[in-house]
DNA sequence: GGCTGTGAAGGAATTCACAGCC
DNA sequence: GGCTGTGAATTCCTTCACAGCC
């Protein structure tokens, strides 16, 4: 396993996703063609993707949904149940404790923080609110690596500084459209999603008469 | 105005989210070194993004954030004041209804449709919840241009029927964790935004010690 | 000195084309 | 015939390095 395109594990997500939907409906084999379909990329880039992990396939047939699936978990998640929590309890923070896609991913959401006294306490899908003001102890406690940022841009600050020092944080995924800065010599991988951007491309896209994804 | 990278595109949006929260705070001038430090790339990259499009600079000083900001929403197309829609008002459809990150981009959420009898007429950010059996009609009469797709997957099959049908749309945000497929000959654009392979990936860059975008 | 703009070089990702297998 | 796996070719993107300007 030498070194993976970034836009293959990408893809490899996908095709994951796409093989656990396979399995439900009962299909045991699916080759690069139909797979290719599914995720619209191209046959060639799938075996492609494939091959930087092993060799999953049986020539003239196609690949074990099954095995394949198994396969690709293993690879994506390096096999650790990792917890999350969600920064920030208002309407997105809420939907995205809800959202059905963290389903069978091997990520938990274990906890939100928010500041409102109204919300502390409340259950939000699986997990419970916080008082923003325990981060760093509940954080610890309860073996959290990740954050989802999903705050108002106007407490971006106060929890940048939060951020800084919480050292079990290993990663964010950051939904505020602001580029964050954290003052700390440790590297934390972020990954911005800017919903308005994505709006942004789509017309571009469109003026170009795309797909993508 | 040649053949832009759909990198490029990607981080000009970017750039302009940038600019205007400088413009907000008064700064008047930005080096391209500045823009890549608040988007997390290099000045190198800066420029030649920028220079695909134009020379907008001056020499010795920077960019003038306003003009650039200017001509970087014209790019985009973010002068046609495009309206878009959310099907599916649970509750991230109206999270999303709701994202402050639209504010100021051109993009005006219009209307929300769903069939639940207990929303229909409610109001949701700007925009009001209407029946999903009005879908095409709604689209046409509000010249609704893109949609954004908040639904349970469950019922995505019953959506990708509306979606073929419905001529106006021209770009499709997905937000459900399922590759969806219409049934149409015309080109529409569409965006998955998975957020469990955003999980996938962070941690892949977790691994990898790297930050990203 | 400090900055932009851009060809040229280098690196990364995708597509091609075909060998090998059932 | 239909499929996988993969080096080679190609296309795409980023970084370098420097000319030109204030």
């Amino acid at each position: 396993m030498k070194n993976v395109p970034l836009a293959t594990v990408e893809r490899v997500a996908k095709y994951l996703r796409c093989l656990n939907r396979l399995r439900e409906k009962g299909i045991k084999v699916v080759s690069s063609k139909e797979l290719a379909e599914h995720t619209r990329t191209s046959p060639e880039q799938v075996r492609k993707d494939l091959s930087y992990f092993g060799r999953f396939g049986k020539t003239g047939t196609g690949y074990d949904t099954q095995k394949l699936s198994r396969k690709l978990e293993r690879i994506l998640k390096a096999q650790r149940k990792w917890n999350v929590c969600i920064i920030g309890a208002g309407s997105l923070g809420s939907a995205l404790a809800r959202y059905q896609g963290f389903k069978d991913t091997g990520y938990n959401v274990v906890a939100l923080f928010d500041s409102d006294p109204e919300k502390i306490g409340e259950k939000m899908g699986q997990a419970e609110v916080y008082d923003i003001e325990n981060f760093k102890d509940v954080v610890k406690k309860k073996d959290i690596k990740m954050a989802i940022l999903a705050v108002p841009k106007e407490s971006i600050e106060e929890i940048e500084e939060l951020l800084s020092k919480a050292n079990n944080i290993r990663g964010i995924l950051n939904f505020v459209p602001v580029t964050i800065k954290l003052k700390t010599r440790r590297k934390v991988a972020i990954i911005d999603v800017d919903l308005a951007q994505k709006l942004y491309i789509l017309s571009y896209l469109i003026k170009r008469g795309r797909e993508m994804t």
